[in-house]
DNA sequence: CTGAAAGCGCTAACAC
DNA sequence: GTGTTAGCGCTTTCAG
């Protein structure tokens, strides 16, 4: 059975405002969109038609005729991360403000799906791109910067002189992670990844070496683990550390979600966090204060950093950016929780002194 | 310092390749939306000269043309709830396969926020409404259906007979947590409610009060805390919880988060879970897999339930609804973890007994 | 300050 | 099978 009629609402189109209003499909339009220059009488008139018919512009005819579509391409890695969730409200905030629409391009983790959003930029469905993948997505035949769109790189910095990159400071924090917990007496350091490949963990791992080497230790001093932003990349980390015999005391991972699996995992097998092992996660994600114990980590400014993206965006659609615009770098902000705390047996030898 | 050329990228048109091919605009749009009518020798040369010029048609002008949009919007309460964003990925996946982009309308929690999606709809941006909102959103003067547009609910009902629902059975689900409880031995209940206006929370409510019927008890013998679908509105129930003298054992949170602010802040009082205290959950999002304990909840076939309400949204548009389509009420899976167990003292009176 | 008219780039009748 | 042509609904010169 098949229900009929759904175009049923009979369309009012500008002929139809002109004529209720006895002027010209010019004159609706220009009061419309520039109501200065219409004299207050004319204006008056045209408005009340207006109202009276429903009128609503056909956004499609205007975005031929402006060949300008007022919408904006977001293409995240994966929508229910909750850091991409939380820029994206960010960038909705600000571009909501400037009047433009949001074209969701969710990749969720799948690299096949970025030819669509390469067609649709070439396809000139809208005005700007912003990146939050750490790369250009292309298409086999051709990448996003051939629409010659404005596009801004955000999350994850993008090396390419056109693109400005609105970025936090992972390295940074990173480093500035290794030395706390340096500072709290840790000896022997270990290192949850994010995904390999991603410019992200690259950057923060980075971060984390320099930290290593700024507080006086070595590539012997830590051991790494890999594996993607997940939770289940710290559950496998913490089976990997259940077996050493020469356990870190000092761990940090490079998301919240790994962190959290990491403790769940050791707090199985009665090992006590913080006083046996400190852990020290990244993102600030909500969750992460309703762990037991709650959680470490550093918060990103995530909205902040939507904003301050789409706000870069709507400057380069404006051709008014100031060199100060391309690169922006955010600072992070340490939460002290919880799971990190000082070293009860400072290493391995006063360790075995101890127990003996 | 302003950047200039952004439109630099010269623009190919319908004609441009229609000439470098030797043949009519008319022929090449033939080739590239039906390639069957046109002989062969033809469509070779038009692909030929497509790919030539790298042309790619422009979308807008089809739309214009075709009178469709090939676009849908998406309104949703609040996308950084993982429950929403998991459906949204339900609804990409589908709604990509047959060629359709998403608009999100994201309300984070604001009703003013939908204005803006009510003026989308009207100005004919889309071709269909999916709504997760569980009301019409309106515009102040008018509301979502005048658009004509076809729109469906899913998550949450809405009482309208030109609108299919797609949605979960929230009410059977609950009142078989309601169930599961008394099967344990429960015999004091408490409800951490969801949003209260929501309609969600109503049926889920519903459903509660109808377990505790079927378990033979009555209106006397279950507590209610209200609160938004949040962490805290978990906590707070939680703090009125410790305040009580005759404390109930069998809990019903409405959502997973809630149940694990709650659990969260019963424990840092030394209550056990579920030694003490039961608590199930709902939604069964990743994170309630890494509490501690793990949370016992009901997951909601949110992928699945994404896909269902898009593909209804399609045969809406395509005309070829069947009347099955029309309400579709998907089971949810009850994931029996850690933080429910049967009563160790039955009730108030053997609790006295047993601590004489 | 207002109107007439020319398209924006494409598709779909309708002819041939 | 293919070409010609008339718009889709709007904005924006250009005249007046």
């Amino acid at each position: 059975m098949s229900r009929k009629s759904w175009r049923s609402v009979k369309e009012i189109r500008i002929a139809d405002v002109a004529r209720l209003a006895g002027v010209s499909t010019a004159t609706v339009s220009r009061v419309l969109s520039e109501p200065g220059k219409v004299r207050q009488k004319t204006h008056d008139l045209v408005m009340e038609a207006v109202r009276r018919s429903g009128y609503i512009p056909n956004s499609t005819a205007q975005k031929l005729r402006t060949r300008r579509t007022m919408n904006v391409l977001v293409v995240a890695p994966r929508l229910t991360n909750p850091v991409f969730a939380e820029i994206l409200r960010g960038v909705d905030d600000e571009l909501t403000q400037s009047g433009y629409g949001i074209i969701i391009g969710n990749l969720d983790n799948r690299r096949e799906r970025e030819a669509r959003y390469v067609e649709l930029a070439l396809s000139r469905q809208v005005d700007g791109v912003l990146l939050l993948t750490g790369y250009i997505p292309e298409n086999g035949a051709r990448d996003m910067r051939e629409s010659g769109l404005p596009i801004v790189a955000m999350c994850a910095a993008i090396d390419d002189d056109k693109i400005p990159n609105v970025v936090v400071q992972d390295r940074e924090a990173t480093r500035q992670a290794v030395e706390y917990l340096a500072g709290l007496g840790h000896r022997r350091f270990g290192y949850v990844s994010g995904t390999p490949t991603s410019i992200i963990e690259h950057e923060r791992f980075r971060g984390f070496r320099e930290g290593i080497a700024a507080a006086g230790f070595g590539p012997d001093d830590f051991v790494r683990w890999e594996g993607p932003f997940v939770f289940s990349t710290g559950v496998a980390a913490a089976e990997s550390f259940l077996t050493m015999r020469d356990r870190p005391t000092g761990i940090f991972a490079a998301c919240d979600e790994s962190a959290i699996g990491f403790i769940k995992r050791i707090r199985e097998e009665r090992i006590r966090v913080p006083q046996d092992v400190s852990v020290i996660g990244f993102d600030g994600i909500e969750f992460s204060d309703y762990t037991e114990p709650t959680l470490t980590t550093f918060r990103q400014p995530l909205h902040e950093l939507g904003r301050a993206g789409a706000d870069v965006l709507m400057k380069l659609i404006q051709n008014d950016m100031s060199p100060g615009d391309w690169d922006i770098r955010l600072p992070l902000t340490l939460l002290e929780r919880d799971t990190t705390g000082p070293v009860l047996h400072k290493d391995y030898k006063s360790l075995r002194r101890s127990s003996i």
